[in-house]
DNA sequence: TATGAATGAGGATTCATTCAT
DNA sequence: CATGAATGAATCCTCATTCAT
C-alpha cells in the first residue's frame, strides 16, 4: 500500500476531499471520487480499506498537516500569547484557504457512525493536546491566571474555532476568516488573564 | 399529520433519539424506531414526512424545549449576568438529564445533506437569536464592553457549549456537567466584560 | 419469515430451481430468480437470508419430498426387497420427472463452499439413513447376507443412484431413466445377498 | 504456454490444488494461488489461459496419472477380476495419499459452467473407458454375467468410488480408505457375477 | 388511523485479467 | 519469461417508503 506521498494516494485524497465537500459524505459515490482522482474504482481499494477509510484518512491527513504547521511556526516564538495566536491564525487560514476542506472537517467528519467517530477523536487529541501545551505555558509563565481550568480553556479555544468556521461554512463564506483572528485572540486573552 | 402532543407522536420522537443515539443516524433503521416506539414501520409515515424529518422533530421539538425553559427563567431576572448564567445552566442540565438527546443534537445533527442543513440552522437560530439577545442587553446595560462584538461573543458561548457537551458525549459522560454551568459562567464574564 | 407453504416461498423457490439449472448457481442472478418468481428482488430476502440460502432451501425442501414420498410408499409392503426398488424408483422418477431438480441436486449442489457443504450434508443424512434403514432390515430378515457392510452397501446405493443421474443429467436426458429401476434393484439384490 | 514438466507450470498446479481444496474453487483467489506457488499473480497467465483453466488443467494432470499408474499395473496381469481391483486400489490410494486432490476431484470439479463440465467429462471418459475395458474383457473371458449391462455396471464401480470418497472426504477422512479396496472388490464381482 | 408485506432503486466492493516495465 | 499495479465490469443486498387491507 503505496502511502504518504505516492501520487495516487494523494490524488485520491484531494478528489475525495472535494467531492465529499461538494455532495456530503453519503452521496458522494466511490465512483464519483475514482472519476475525479483520475483513477479506476477498484484502486481506490489498493489504498483506502473502505469508503469509510478515506474520511479518516483525510483527516489525518490534514490534521497532521495543520498541527506540523503550528509546531513549526511556534517554535519561532517564545510569547504563549503570540503562539496562541499564531494557533488561531493558521487553523483558521488552512480552512479558509481549502473551503471544501473545512467543509468536510466541519461537517462531514462530524457523522455518527460511533466506531469511525472513535477514530476521529484519536486523531483530534494531538490536536487537543497542542493547544492545552499552550496554554500550560502561558500559565506557568504567569500570562494566564493561576487558577485557570486548561481543560475548560481548551475547550472554549476549540469550541469557539469550531464555531466560527462552522458559520463561516453556513452561511457561505461571506466574510475574510483569517481577520477574525486577532479579535479571537483578544478576547481569549481577556478570557485567560484577568481572571482575578 | 397529527402533530405535537399525540400519544404515538411523541412517542416515536422518543424512540427515535435513543435509538440514533446508540446506532447513528443513518445506521438507524426505520424500522428499529419503530419497533421501539411500538408501532409498524408505514406508522412512522403517518406522522413524520421521512426519515429525515424525525431528525429534523427531534430537534424542532428538544430545541424548542430548551428556548422556552429558558425564557421561562430569564423572565425572572433583570441582570444579563444572571440571564446569561441561567441559559448556560439549563442548557447543560437538559442534556446531562438526556445523554441519548446529547449525542443526537451534538453529534448526529451535523448532517452533510444540504437541506437537512439548512432546516436545522432554521432552528438553531431562534437559539443564536436569544443568545445574541441577552449580549446585547449586557452590553447596553454596561455589564459588558463598549466595543463587544455580539457575534463574536455568541460564537464564544455557543461554541464552547458545545465543545463541553461533545467532549462530555465522547468521553462517555465521566463528570457532572450542570457543576460546570459556574466557571463557564466566570470565564465569559471575564471575556465579555474587562475587555478595556 | 412466512416459511413451508407461502405462496411467495414456494414461487421463488420453484423459480429458483429453474434459473439455478439453466444457468448454474454463479451464473443465475437473483434478480432473475425474482423476476421468473414474479416478486421484487428484495422480496427474495424477507424469505432467504441470502441466495445460497435459497439453494440450500431447495435442497431442504426437495429432499424432504422425495424421502417423504418413499417412507409414505414403503410403508405399504412388508418386503426389504420391495422396499429398495420403492426406494430406487421413487428416486429415479422425481428427478426424471423435473429435469431442472436433477441438474441442480446433481451438479449444482456439488459446488464448494466449504461451509454451504456442511449444511448440504446434513440435509443428506436423513436420506442415508432411511437407506441405510432399508438395507438393515434386509439383513435382519435374511434376505442380505449376515457379513453385509451397511455402510459400504449404503454408499453403493446412493453412489450408484447418483452415477446414473448425473450421467443422464450430463448426456442430455437420452433415454427412460425410471427403466432403470429394475435392473439397477436386479443387481443391488444380487450384490447383496449371494455373498457366499 | 509452456506445457507440461516446467517447474513453474508445476508449482501452481500443486498449490492450485491446496488452495481450491482448503477454499472452494469460487473461493479460491488467483492471487491466493499465485502467493501460495510464489510467483506473481500476472504470471499464472503465461501458463494458463484463465481461472478456470486451472481447474481443468488439475484434472488433466491428475486423472491422467492416476488412468497411467492403472494401465501400466494392469499390464502385468490376465486376470480381469484381478485388474478391477487394482483399479480400484490404485483410485483409492491416489486420492488417499493427497487429501486436496481428493476435495478437488470429488467436490470442486462437479463445476457448473455448462462448457467447463463439457471439457471436465471428456477427461473423465478416458477413465470411464478403462472401466468398461475391463468389464467387457470380464464378460467376454467369463467371469461376469452373460447379460451384464457394461454402462450400469461402470456407473456402479464409478458411482460407488466416488460416493465413498465424497464420504471419505467429507467425514474428516477417517478411516484407512486403501483397507477398503478389498471389500469394495469383493463386492462388486458378487454383482457382476452370479447374476443368473 | 394502523399495519407490515412488498417494493426496487441504488452503490460499495471484489477480483479475474491485462500490460507497461 | 516475470512482475504486480491498475483496471472496471458486474451484482448481492439494504432499507426507506408505499399501499392494499
Amino acid at each position: 500500500m503505496g502511502r504518504k506521498k505516492g501520487s495516487k494516494y494523494e490524488r485520491i485524497i484531494e478528489a475525495a476531499v472535494d467531492v465529499i465537500a461538494k455532495y456530503g459524505f453519503h452521496q458522494a459515490k466511490v465512483a464519483n471520487i475514482a472519476k475525479a482522482a483520475g483513477v479506476a474504482d477498484g484502486t481506490i481499494y489498493l489504498y483506502f480499506k473502505s469508503k469509510e477509510d478515506i474520511l479518516v484518512s483525510i483527516f489525518e491527513e490534514k490534521m497532521g498537516e495543520i498541527i506540523n504547521k503550528i509546531r513549526k511556526k511556534i517554535a519561532l516564538t517564545a510569547s504563549p500569547l503570540d503562539k496562541l495566536f499564531m494557533l488561531i491564525e493558521v487553523h483558521l487560514k488552512q480552512l479558509a484557504e481549502r473551503e471544501s476542506l473545512a467543509i468536510v472537517t466541519q461537517v462531514e467528519l462530524r457523522q455518527a457512525d460511533p466506531q469511525l467517530r472513535k477514530k476521529i477523536n484519536e486523531i483530534y487529541e494531538d490536536y487537543l493536546f497542542l493547544i492545552e501545551e499552550i496554554l500550560r505555558e502561558g500559565k506557568e509563565k504567569g500570562h494566564f491566571s493561576n487558577d485557570l481550568d486548561i481543560t475548560l480553556a481548551r475547550q472554549i479555544v476549540f469550541g469557539t474555532l469550531n464555531e466560527i468556521i462552522t458559520n463561516w461554512v453556513m452561511e457561505d463564506r461571506p466574510n475574510d476568516l483569517v481577520s477574525l483572528a486577532k479579535p479571537v485572540h483578544k478576547l481569549f486573552i481577556n478570557t485567560f488573564c484577568c481572571n482575578k
